[in-house]
Formats: structure tokens, C-alpha cells, sequence
RNA sequence: GCGGGUAUGGCGGAAUUGGCAGACGCGCUAGAUUCAGGUUCUAGUGGGGGCAACUUCGUGAAGGUUCAAGUCCUUUUACCCGCACCA
């Protein structure tokens, strides 16, 4: 049969829609299953094929899960509200729900033509009222909860953008959205209490399926870390300075502390302090530094001592000196660390620099050239002498420091508050009012959504402040509370809110009475299994596992953890080897090449490229390997005789069907797709393929190619939909020929073949494999040592 | 510095988890078809040696365990990813 892919693409993608044959049911009879993969921002570019790679994973297992019988939920949406947008409606001109509309519009087109088995009939759109409004709905549940509040802190702020952003989305010190540098600035912004669940992320993690990186890295982002928190007096004031550590066991080695440059103890005692100006220049040449200056100048320490503030070691009643100096960090623990040059490599070579003390409290290395930082003895450090344990001496130096109320056990994350606006226009209108009167007030439930007031100048403020800021129409409110006037809060919510609840808005994406159903979310939830980037992992999973965990404490949905199952695909690079990027330009457009050959071959070679969970270049040479392969398929249609099994093909066809169906389970889709050319291999050599064999062999291909996987079906008279026809199924006992080859070694190495019965017994074996003229003349005249046997796998005849 | 990972032909990548290394595809070589390009078909394709049956070496490097190692152990090198002065 002719391949006219032209023909039968848009042909069978009209027949499924028409059929809705890839919409979910709400309650079935069916097992269910739930399918999610990450939904794209609509940008102005259009999809690139690594969009097309990242959901062809979870594609081909929703149709096959579709053919074995369940009642598959794989929905597709669009987070839409968010930077790039607004940018680029800045440049040319246009609204940015004009620039979102198109490129909602181009993406589905693009998504269409590769016959993706989505279900359309419920899309989401971030930035819809409908949508939005629940977004709102459960920031004011957080809001009620407590987990909402206002602080003025140090922030990360893009100066580019200029927007502040979140810890997470300033990762390396680089804006996460147009990668300029970040810089530090003092400002009040809206957080979201992230660290409030910081543990239960983390034990969450215990009950779900995610790959091992991904389950590592969000431990590593959440970074827990237990020690102790001591108060230090400080000489001249009587007031305590607060330190966090994790070593509080080598308190008697503490010999000065170190404050963040920013710590507010010194502007409180400005008036003390004799060398302030000394100080102050100092916090001013930090605050200049990049974040990138910071971490290249890791090895020269600097800092200057407070010249007026002493603090006594609580335990040995020493007098210590306290340093300001940028290693350390306002922004964990409390800004402020007991130094222990002994025993720590930063505190030794800041100790080294200014002439300090040090003083050796665990036996073990050579504190004169350097820290040591293994275990050992304990030394120098009273009623902790003579400890050997780590465990022991800080659990006897914690109970210490209870006893005599200086210090208490702590913990300590990594992981900050989630520094929740953003100053731009383009996001989810924060619902809260500030009154004069009532302060903070959050806008009532009844008038929700807030809506996003329709203007045409959106360009953001040279001082960082909120386009709608400008709006008077919207700024000026009266209180919910009191009635009197008031204004409403200007900052936007950050690109990451919509997306951190849209799986729960696919389970009942029309409804107006609550973001879902309550009998909907119990019968879909949790997600069965999600694949999206590796990127993700530590901005969006983090950020929608809270979102999902708080809604489960609220008594909203039924499940701690909104996803059983994660994976993660490979980047798809451009044919140079690089990150592809608009800027490289070397970027392919999924259209392109289903101009040229077809969306089935499309999607059969981003899966067949290479190991899916790896990153791979695109290879356009590559890819007329999957062409030829269809179009042998094809082919196959001329070589139809009869019905019922070829006996020289059963064994084969046996061991396709299995190890397609196990590869899929894996994301092995370029072995399954191999698999299949293998038998279409086995078959071009016998000549000749049965009607039954070929639906057999269209059914494995349909999720890969399921526009030529139709075509062949009705050509075979298959009845109804292949998409929805059953997965074929294989018999153990014949993916196994009756008789094996097998390899016989002489001392390890194969010097010929045998064919022997299945399982042959070891006797029977051996005996074949020795009656071989060539083993036989290898072994003639030697000792044999070893007769090894592995059934149906290899012989080794040992001989001296 | 800490954490995770990778290394196999000219290329992308396989290898039932210790059992014939290089499946499958690309590319390449030769031949057939074609005016030619493209397509398609047939045969070959890890390196060295041989007309050949065959032989020898071979999974980043060096050792080791084993009848048998890409796979396990020890040492080591290179590259990639994440976090990073985290107290």
C-alpha cells in the first residue's frame, strides 16, 4: 500500500474527534487512570519538538492503557499568565490576552496535527476568569490559614524584569526568566509560609514513586538540617546574640562569631559601636558584589570586627571578638554563627587571616595546617572530654545547654518562604484591600474572581512597582470591612500559582460552585503517573505538592500527595549538540517536519531517537530510518494470505507482544519500537504475514502511529476504532522457540553453537556440546576440570 | 566543596541484570534498478592478521573476584547535571 500520510492524518484525527473517542468519563465501571504531563506556556515562538518528546511518553501509555481496557483521563492545558507574554505585548503593541488567545490557538493547532489522544473537551487556561478565580479562592484559604503574610526583607530582585523573585525561580543567582544577574534589595512583599510544610514534603516523599533524582533533589532543595540554637550574651548590652549550629558540641572551641553584614544588631547599636563607619562601608562594598563575585572569592575571606560588642562563650565564660563578614548569610539560620576555626575550614581560614585563636576540641588532625573535620576524641572541653561519638557529645552538650537555658535543640531548611508577587501586570490580581483603618483585608469570597482590570498601558514602574498600580479605577476600593475607602494591593501573583493546582481543575473544569467536584476528585485523584522536565522539580513539584498538601489539611481532596508517580524525559538538542534556542537558531518546529513526513513519523522518532529519559540530538537522517520503517508497515498490506498464526512467525510475534507491552511500562519506547522492526524484519524473510497477524502487529504499533495504525485496521476489517480496540496479549510459554542455540565455550571462550531441546538437561547438554568436531578436537587429550551448564543459555567445558 | 549521573563501533544507542558485546536505526562500501538526483532492493560493515575455514585484540584507564565481567569489588581519569561560604 501506498504511505500517503497527507491523506489518512487529518482523515483519522477527524474520525477521533468525532467519535470523541479520547474523552474521559466521570465514573465508570472502567478501572481508572490518570496521565499528566506538564502544560505548556503559550509562547509566541510555538512549540519546539521537545514539547512533542515530552508528552509522546505519557501519549503512547495512555493509549495503550485506553486499549487495555481503562478509562484513561489525559488532559492538556495552558499556563498562560506569566513574563514573556507581557514582554512581548510591551514591544509590539498588543494586549496580552490578544498575544495569549493566538498562541493558545497556534499551540492547539500544533497539537492537533500530531494527533495527540488529549482530551479536548477539557482544556484549561490559566488566565480565565473561570480558572483564576479558584487560584484566588485558595490564596485566601491560605490567607485565613495564616499561611499568607507581608514582610520587608531582603528580596531577589531582576533589574530586567524588574520583578521580585522567588528563591526558587533565582536559582544560581540568575533570573529564571531573562538569566541577567540578580540583585539583593530590601522590600516588603507578599510570602507564601512554604517552610511550614518543609517537613511534610519531605516525609511525603517517602510514600510516591518519583525516580530517584527527582525524589533527591527536592531533598536536597527542602535541605533539613538538625543542630542546636545557642544564645550568646553580649558583654556591653546584656542582650543575647542567637546563633544557629549543627555542631554545638565543640561550644568550647568557639573562639569569635560572625554576623551577616545585614544583621540588624548593628543598626541597633549604632551609637555603641566605634568603628561603625568602617562597618557600614564594608555592608555597602557587599551589597555591590554579584552573587557570582561571592562565590568565585570563596577562599579569601574578608571581614571587619565590631569595635564595641564583645560576646562571652556561654560555656566557657571566655570573652570572644564578633565579626561582621559576607560568608555569612542573613537569610539562613539567624544570621549569626559561634566560629570554630578548629573544626571548621570557612572559620579556620577567616581565623587564619585575622590573627584569631584556635583551639582544638577534637583530636584527629593537625588543626596548625588546617580544620579537621572528621571525628575523634573530644579535648579541651570539660564534662565533654573522653567522648569519641559525635551522637553522644551533642546529645550531652544539648542537654547541657537546657539545663542552664542558654540553648535549645533546632532544625533548620534550606528552603525559604515563597516570595509570592510579582510587579507586573500579566498574573492573578492578589485579593486583598489595605485599609487604613482595618489594615490587611482580604476581599470577600463573594466577589470573586477579582478580576484583571483591561487596560492599555501595562508597562511596569522604574521603581519596581505594579503596573496596575497606576489604575486608579482599581486602586481605589472601599473596605470589605469597614466600607471606608481604601486601595487594593497592585502586586500580581507569580507565574507558578495557576499551575500549581491545574491537574485538579481537568477533573471538573466547568464547574462554578468549587475548583472541582468533591465525588470527581475522590474517583480521579491521585494522578496516576507524571512526567514532565527535570526543571520542574524544584520550582513547580515543590510549589504544587505544598498547594496540594495544604488543600488536603483544609479536608478538600482525598489524597497527601497529588502525585503517585513521576518521571522525567530527556531534552531533545538542537542537530549542533546544543540546548536548542530561538537565540542558536536551532530550533525545529514540529509543523516542519509534518510537512515532510508526517505527524506518525514525528512521533515514532522522538521516541526511537535514543533513551528517553536522556538528552539527544535531533538527527533528520536519523529519522528516515522510522519513515522507511511505516512505510514497510505499509507495505505489508501487499503480503496479506490467510488468516490464523505462520507457524515460522508465532514465537515471534509472542516476544514483540510482550516486550512492547513491558517496554512501555518503562518508558523503553525506543527498544519497543526496535522490537517491532525486528518482527517486520522476521516477516519481510518469511514473505508473508496472516490478516490476524497484521492486526495484531497495527494494534502494538497505534499508540506509536496510530493515523497508519487506523488506516491498516480498517483496511483489515477491524471492527470500530483501532485506538480503542484491544492490546493484544501474549502466551508465556511460546516466546520461546522449542529448540535454543546454544553457545559452548572451551575455557571461556565460544568455539561454537549447539542446538539443543528447551530446557535440555545438563547430561544431554553436555554430551551435544562435546560431540561438536571442533569442541571436540580442543578438549581431545586434556583433563576436563568443569562441566558447566546454564540451561538454554551457554555451556563452559573447562580443561587443563 | 557536597549530592546525583554518564563513559560501549564513524553516529544515536542495545545487551533478558554475571552467560555468544555491538540488537534496532543512521551512516558507509559494493552490486542491481534509474538519463540523472532521490527512492527502492541485495550483500557487507568493531580493530588487526588471513584467499578462506579461521585467528587474535576489543565496552574511558589500571588492578582484582569468577568456569565466565560492559555488568560485581578496589584504585583512577574525563565529562554532564543539581546545590553551593547552609554554619
Amino acid at each position: 500500500m501506498k504511505y500517503n500520510f497527507k491523506e489518512i492524518e487529518p482523515k483519522w484525527q477527524r474520525k477521533w474527534e468525532e467519535a470523541g473517542a479520547f474523552c474521559a468519563e466521570d465514573f465508570s465501571d472502567k478501572p481508572k487512570y490518570y496521565n499528566l504531563v506538564e502544560f505548556p506556556y503559550p509562547s509566541g515562538a510555538g512549540m519546539h519538538v521537545g514539547h512533542i518528546k515530552a508528552y509522546s511518553g505519557l501519549e503512547v501509555v495512555s493509549r495503550k492503557r485506553r486499549m487495555q481496557g481503562y478509562n484513561v483521563l489525559f488532559p492538556i492545558g495552558f499556563d498562560a499568565y506569566g513574563l514573556p507574554t507581557e514582554n512581548y505585548a510591551i514591544k509590539t503593541g498588543l494586549h496580552p490576552r490578544v498575544v495569549t488567545d493566538r498562541n493558545i490557538e497556534k499551540f492547539t493547532s500544533q497539537l492537533k496535527r500530531v494527533g495527540f489522544s488529549f482530551d479536548w473537551s477539557r482544556v484549561v487556561d490559566t488566565t480565565e476568569e473561570d480558572y483564576y478565580r479558584w487560584t484566588q479562592w485558595i490564596f485566601l484559604k491560605m490567607f485565613e490559614k495564616g499561611l499568607v503574610f507581608r514582610d520587608n526583607a531582603l528580596v531577589n530582585y531582576c533589574p530586567s524584569c524588574k520583578v521580585v523573585l522567588s528563591n526558587e525561580d533565582s536559582q544560581g543567582g540568575k533570573c529564571d526568566i531573562c538569566h541577567s544577574d540578580i540583585v539583593q534589595k530590601s522590600k516588603t512583599v507578599w510570602y507564601l509560609r512554604i517552610t511550614e510544610y518543609a517537613d511534610k514534603l519531605l516525609q511525603g516523599l517517602e510514600d510516591v514513586d518519583y525516580l530517584p533524582n527527582v525524589k533527591q533533589q527536592q531533598v536536597n532543595w527542602i535541605g533539613k538540617s538538625t543542630g542546636a540554637f545557642v544564645n550568646f550574651s553580649l558583654k556591653e548590652i546584656g542582650e543575647t546574640l542567637r546563633i544557629y549550629t549543627t555542631r554545638p558540641d565543640t561550644l568550647f572551641g568557639v573562639t569569635f562569631m560572625v554576623i551577616a553584614p545585614e544583621h540588624p544588631i548593628i543598626e541597633a547599636n549604632r551609637d555603641r559601636i566605634k568603628n561603625i563607619d568602617a562597618l557600614d562601608a564594608y555592608k555597602e562594598e557587599c551589597a555591590k558584589k554579584t552573587e557570582f563575585e561571592r562565590t568565585q572569592l570563596v577562599k579569601e575571606k574578608t571581614g571587619v570586627c565590631i569595635d564595641g560588642l564583645t560576646a562571652i562563650n556561654p560555656v566557657s565564660g571566655k570573652e570572644i571578638p564578633i565579626y561582621i563578614s559576607d560568608y555569612v548569610m542573613m537569610g539562613y539560620g539567624t544570621g549569626a554563627i559561634m566560629a570554630v576555626p578548629a573544626h571548621d575550614e570557612r572559620d579556620w581560614a577567616f581565623a587564619k587571616k585575622f590573627g584569631i585563636d584556635i583551639i582544638e576540641v577534637i583530636k584527629g588532625g593537625d588543626i596548625a595546617t588546617g580544620a579537621y573535620t572528621g571525628d575523634g576524641e573530644m579535648v579541651n572541653s570539660e564534662f565533654l572530654n573522653g567522648f569519641t561519638n559525635k551522637k553522644d557529645s551533642i546529645a550531652r552538650m544539648l542537654e547541657h545547654l537546657e539545663e542552664k537555658g542558654i540553648g535549645e535543640k533546632g532544625v533548620q531548611y534550606k528552603m525559604k518562604d515563597w516570595a509570592f508577587n510579582r510587579q507586573r501586570y500579566w498574573g492573578e490580581p492578589i485579593p486583598i484591600v489595605h485599609c487604613p483603618h482595618c489594615g490587611i483585608v482580604p476581599v470577600p469570597y463573594s466577589e470573586l474572581p477579582l478580576k484583571l482590570p483591561t487596560v492599555q498601558n501595562f508597562e511596569p514602574g522604574e521603581g519596581g512597582e505594579s503596573p496596575l498600580a497606576k489604575i486608579e479605577a482599581y486602586v481605589n476600593c472601599k473596605c470589605p470591612k469597614c466600607g471606608k475607602d481604601a486601595k487594593r494591593e497592585t502586586d500580581t501573583m507569580p507565574q507558578w500559582a495557576g499551575s500549581s493546582w491545574y491537574f485538579l481543575r481537568y477533573i471538573d473544569p466547568k464547574n462554578s460552585e468549587a475548583f472541582a467536584d468533591r465525588e470527581k476528585l475522590n474517583y480521579w485523584l491521585p494522578v496516576d503517573w507524571y512526567n514532565g522536565g527535570m526543571e520542574h522539580v524544584t520550582r513547580h513539584m515543590i510549589y504544587s505538592r505544598f498547594w496540594h498538601k495544604f488543600l488536603y489539611d483544609l479536608g478538600e481532596v482525598p489524597c497527601a500527595e497529588p502525585y503517585a508517580k513521576r518521571t522525567a524525559q530527556g531534552l531533545i538538542l538542537g542537530p549542533d549538540g546544543d540546548k536548542m534556542s530561538k537565540s542558536k537558531g536551532n530550533v525545529v518546529d514540529p509543523n516542519d517536519v509534518v510537512d515532510i513526513y508526517g505527524a506518525d513519523v514525528l512521533r515514532t522518532y522522538v521516541l526511537f531517537m535514543g533513551d528517553y529519559a536522556s538528552a539527544a540530538p535531533w538527527n533528520e537522517s536519523s529519522m528516515k530510518g522510522c519513515k522507511r520503517f511505516l512505510e514497510r508497515i505499509a507495505d505489508l498490506m501487499d503480503l496479506v494470505k490467510g488468516e490464523g498464526v505462520t507457524p515460522k512467525l508465532e514465537t515471534a510475534f509472542h516476544k514483540t507482544v510482550k516486550k512492547v507491552s513491558l517496554d512501555i511500562e518503562d518508558l523503553k519506547f525506543n527498544t519497543a519500537i526496535a522490537a517491532m522492526m525486528t518482527l517486520l524484519n522476521d516477516i519481510a524473510d518469511v514473505g508473508s504475514i496472516t490478516r490476524d497477524e497484521l492486526m495484531t502487529l497495527v494494534r502494538l504499533l497505534c499508540p506509536f502511529a496510530p493515523h497508519l495504525s487506523e488506516e491498516l485496521w480498517e483496511m483489515l476489517g477491524g471492527e470500530g476504532l483501532c485506538s480503542l480496540a484491544p492490546w493484544p496479549i501474549w502466551d508465556e510459554n511460546k516466546t520461546v522457540e522449542s529448540t535454543v542455540e546454544v553457545a559452548v565455550q572451551v575455557n571461556g571462550k565460544v568455539r561454537g553453537t549447539v542446538s539443543l531441546p528447551l530446557n535440555c538437561p545438563k547430561d544431554d547438554a553436555i554430551a551435544a556440546a562435546k560431540a561438536d568436531s571442533k569442541v571436540a578436537a580442543l578438549i581431545e587429550g586434556k583433563t576436563v576440570i568443569k562441566e558447566i551448564s546454564i540451561p538454554n543459555k551457554i555451556i563452559n567445558i573447562v580443561v587443563k
